[in-house]
Order: C-alpha cells, then sequence, then structure tokens
DNA sequence: TCCATGCTTCGATAGTCCTCGAAGCACGCG
DNA sequence: CGCGTGCTTCGAGGACTATCGAAGCATGGA
C-alpha cells in the first residue's frame, strides 16, 4: 500500500462520525444497513451522511450496493488489513507473516 | 481508544509527509533524529516540519527530546499497537489476543 | 554577556473539509 | 406517465489545516 492510498484511507478514519457508522455497520456483517437506518441511528441529515460514506466508500472501508430504492451500505470485511499492514510494516520495517485477528470468519450479521 | 484520540491518531497519520517522517524514524529507533536531520532529508522547511512532527507528537506516534541545541525525535515504539488493536476490534467486534508482529524488539538504530 | 545555531511559535494566505438546505436523480407503484 | 420515497449532488457558509517567512525562545560557546 503505497502512501497515498494510506494517507486516504487514514483521513477517512480521521472523522468520528465515520468511525461511528464502521462500529454500527461492523456487526450488521455483510447484510449492511441502509443509509437511512444509519442516519437515523447517529442523527445526522441524509445529505451529510451521503458525504461520510462517500468518503469511506473510496477508501475502501465499505461497499454500497442499490436494493430497490434503498443503499445499503456494508463494512468491507478486509477492508482493515491493508492499513493495520501499513502500520506494522511501518513500524517495524517488515512485512507481517500472519495478523491472526484479522484470519478470522467475517461477523455474522445480528441487526 | 475512544473515538476522538483514535480519529486525532489517524489524522495524524492522514498527510503523506507524516508518513514519511514515520518511515524515516521508523529504522533509527530509540536514538532517533534530530528535526534538522527529519527536515533536510525530507526537503521540508522547518516550521513547516515543526508542525507536522507537533502533530505526531500530540497523536502519541513519535517521542520528542531535548540533546543541548538538537530536538531528536523518535518513534513510539508502541505508537501503532492502539490503532491496529482499534481497527481489529471495530472490523472483528472483539480485542485481538495477541498481535505477534508488535511483539518484536524494537528496530535498532542504524542512522 | 554577546553571538550563532536549532527549533518553535506567530501571522498571514491559500487550500481543504464539514455541514446544511435545496435541488436533482433513481426507483417502485399506481 | 405522474407521484412519493430514498438517497445523492450542488451551492454556500463556516471551520479547520497546510505552508511559508519572520520573529522569538533555548542552548552552547566565545
Amino acid at each position: 500500500m503505497d502512501d497515498t492510498s494510506a494517507s486516504r484511507a487514514f483521513a477517512a478514519l480521521s472523522h468520528p462520525i465515520r468511525l461511528e457508522i464502521l462500529r454500527l455497520l461492523a456487526p450488521a456483517g455483510r447484510d449492511g444497513l441502509t443509509a437511512g437506518t444509519v442516519a437515523t441511528r447517529l442523527g445526522v441529515v441524509s445529505s451529510t451522511l451521503s458525504h461520510h460514506l462517500g468518503q469511506l466508500e473510496r477508501a475502501g472501508l465499505v461497499h454500497a450496493r442499490r436494493q430497490g430504492r434503498f443503499m445499503v451500505y456494508a463494512i468491507a470485511p478486509d477492508g482493515a488489513r491493508p492499513l493495520i499492514d501499513y502500520l506494522a510494516q511501518t513500524w517495524d520495517g517488515q512485512r507481517p507473516d500472519r495478523l491472526a485477528v484479522l484470519d478470522r470468519p467475517p461477523a455474522v450479521a445480528r441487526g
């Protein structure tokens, strides 16, 4: 992962609302949540939320799909891996063999 | 790690120059490098560099110490761990038992 | 004390990001 | 088609960030 994509991804994580979005989407797994649901639960107006969801999607941290009139956003299962690799590599100067915590199957949707 | 410190730390990582600084400091280990050395190697004027170093220090990613007339900056050995934990926790919804790659001794200085 | 060096802080400018309401687009339903 | 709903895009205002040169502070040495 090059510096440009890394800095863009870290920028996507640099806003509290976007961290909240991720923590809301994570337990929903691949089922995801509609944009409206996220907006309601976080108390953010739709246009503002759309902006943040766009940032997260462009950074590869969430995926979007249309479902009828609804937009469903789901966390990107491997979205954090390149970032964890980048951090580990930067600090230790070498690539980690394995990051056990991310080798687990994705969390099952429960809401 | 709460959202506020996490977002601040990710913001600190959201600028290419600051990523370069970290990659320059990492191999120097606890010996670190003077601010002037970093400025010269990256081709950044001192006041701009000072700004970036301050951001990194406030985020807990580097440490600063005075050595005579020089300011020596060194990478914070465990600076990435809370972030990796935060990411792993967010994605998997549980705390990682162990992140082997960060349990290694800090890199030896060679600069 | 005076000076030179190394770095930080200040001040100003330019650029980027966040936020909201308004307007627009996509879809499903009659 | 026309309408309602869900979301995105647009436009504008305000807030924050980056950058530089100038000024200021801290240290060591003469």
